[in-house]
DNA sequence: CTGTTAGCGCCTTCAG
DNA sequence: CTGAAGGCGCTAACAG
């Protein structure tokens, strides 16, 4: 029990050739058996089965998967901090999904560089997994079109490759955003940017068009391009652009942690503002209906992101999908609940006229 | 380019002999130089080398770890929910450790049911891990003794195995926060519990001792056992003890999703209650302390939890550790932000008189 | 120093 | 219906 084995360090677990042994049979026979024992007679079967049970056999997935053409049966799934509940709930969703077909998911170390993440793929690839889903850094992913692997974006494309990509609709979410906020007659919006990943450019792209077509200039000095995408470079900007001489009546926040971040600098700032500006963010986050101003966004099904993901992927790996690469777009829609109902205060909209 | 290739699905890679060919050697002298290149002539490494690069060649880790005793390089990693901050801190952490020796980490699917855990389990075995992280369900996990594998659970022990296992001061964080609120004068608090895991058990046993320090009873009545773990049951009950004649003046909410609830049912009821009853709870959460109340919480280190797990595992793994089953221990603090401080009301305190 | 050889555990022909 | 044999990519042991 307490006792230790320096010279026996494994306990080899046992293989088909003593499971064929124990039952008196030839080792096919068994191989058969463990694959849906079809083609063998049934007290044969009995007998192996028998066999595999008093020994606690179990099959070696690593050397079924070393025979040519057999991939192994696990996704790698590459992806930044798992901290953030965005790919947390990717992870989870696309998880599940390859559960359900007895696919593991190996997740690859990923640290923030973007050599980094090249290295992490490489490991994974080498680990033979059968296909993999990505939510790219910004480096070139050329490197992956030999790889002879199944490959799925997600969240945002990648340069140098033409594979699947599952995203949600940035642009219509900026602009759907956006235009809430014009709606409620607001003339002056601010928009925090996160550095700028594809998912960021599409949202300001919908932030512009929505000014756009309602005949309303876009103020270039309300366009804040924060150096980090965390809360605290957004909770610095927020303080900054709103104690302006001319501050925006309303913040569009293009991120889960830049909405956090103008929370906490507006919650600070508090009553040094004339008025409150209305806010929207970029994703939903958990207790956003829970904070002093329940807070509006603009959010999609990020479980079915990584779903279909993980479904798209396995159909790659399994060939049974051979369509060109797909494009998947998931809409955005938006969760009214106060923060981003706000209307401009009178104050600033004498200042406007 | 957008060319389908039905008949020749995969692009093999290049192999180990692949590159003995190109570069004019034997399979043993490649070998060698991918791994460490010890004993091999500068300028034959020099070929090597070069063959490698030109063909893209990139060692089979699945069939490295087919050799005997050479287990895999890559950790399991067994959890419920990784939509679960907590869950997702640890998945984090030691993925971050795990990366840093060259692990990868695979994840298994792992459903709510107990018996899915085992599956899961087997299947990672299967896959020829070369160790275990488990957050154990409540089944036992005598199953695993013979696996042959390191195993090392990490938040609470299991049953019927005696391995090594990381998690935090349970008991300590209870009696922390309940001395905490009794400090402040509290004479009835309510403890909310999840569904009977060993960490809760523990919480409820130091919140039992502090009471005995302190001389106080604990009304049983305010001892009360969830249905289930989630946000909405701890809701449910909030509003129901919170509506009884005679009240708790405080509330212990044993896990971060529980004191989630117990916030949404106190905001919800608001004016209908005489006085607000000071909360704690255990483990913190993103924006804790960014609403309306700042909650105050009990807290320990979960990506230490994650980190301490990898780095035993790997020491296991590596034959490094022989040392017998270690139980790692992380400490508990208290984070007081304003809802653990309310005083018990005067109309309460009148009343227990 | 370097080439050759024998498996690792399994699956897939191919005979019997 | 069943047993035997070959080989997947790599490493380790053994000759040269």
């Amino acid at each position: 029990m307490s006792e230790t084995f320096p010279t026996k360090p494994e306990v080899s677990r046992p293989t088909m050739i003593d499971v064929a042994r124990r039952a008196g049979v030839g080792l096919g026979t068994v191989s058969r058996v463990v694959n849906g024992g079809h083609g063998v007679r049934d007290e044969t079967a009995q007998r192996v089965r028998a066999a595999i049970d008093e020994l606690g056999f179990q099959r070696n997935e690593v050397a079924r998967a070393l025979r040519p053409g057999k991939k192994s049966t696990s996704l790698a799934l590459v992806l930044g901090d798992l901290t953030n509940p965005f790919y947390a709930t990717i992870a989870k969703s696309s998880l599940e999904i390859a559960g359900q077909s007895g696919f593991a998911v190996v997740l690859g170390s990923v640290d923030e560089d973007p050599e980094g993440e090249k290295r992490a793929i490489q490991e994974l690839v080498s680990r033979q997994v059968a296909g993999l889903m990505i939510v790219p850094d910004q480096g070139d992913h050329a490197f992956l079109e030999g790889a002879g692997v199944p490959v799925v974006f997600v969240d945002r494309p990648a340069t140098g490759i033409d594979a699947d990509i599952v995203m949600v609709d940035n642009e219509g979410g900026g602009r759907l955003a956006t235009e809430h906020l014009l709606a409620q007659g607001h003339e002056r919006i601010a928009i925090l940017l996160a550095p700028s990943y594809y998912t960021i450019g599409r949202r300001l792209r919908g932030f512009r068009r929505a000014h756009r077509a309602a005949g309303i200039d876009v103020d270039e000095s309300l366009v804040i391009q924060l150096p980090e995408g965390n809360a605290e470079a957004a909770e610095k900007a927020t303080r900054e652009v709103m104690l302006r001489p001319d501050p925006p009546t309303a913040i569009f926040a293009s991120t889960n942690f830049l909405t956090e971040g103008v929370l906490r600098a507006l919650g600070e700032l508090g009553s040094q503002l004339k008025s409150e500006p209305a806010v929207v963010g970029f994703d939903d986050f958990r207790l956003a209906d829970m904070l002093p101003t329940p807070v509006t966004v603009v959010a999609s099904d990020i479980a079915e992101l990584g779903r279909s993901a993980a479904r798209l992927l396995l159909d790659r790996a399994s060939g049974a999908d051979t369509r060109p690469p797909q494009r998947i777009v998931l809409p955005c829609g938006l969760i009214e609940r106060g923060s981003g109902e706000r209307p401009p205060d009178s104050a600033a909209k004498r200042k406007a006229r």
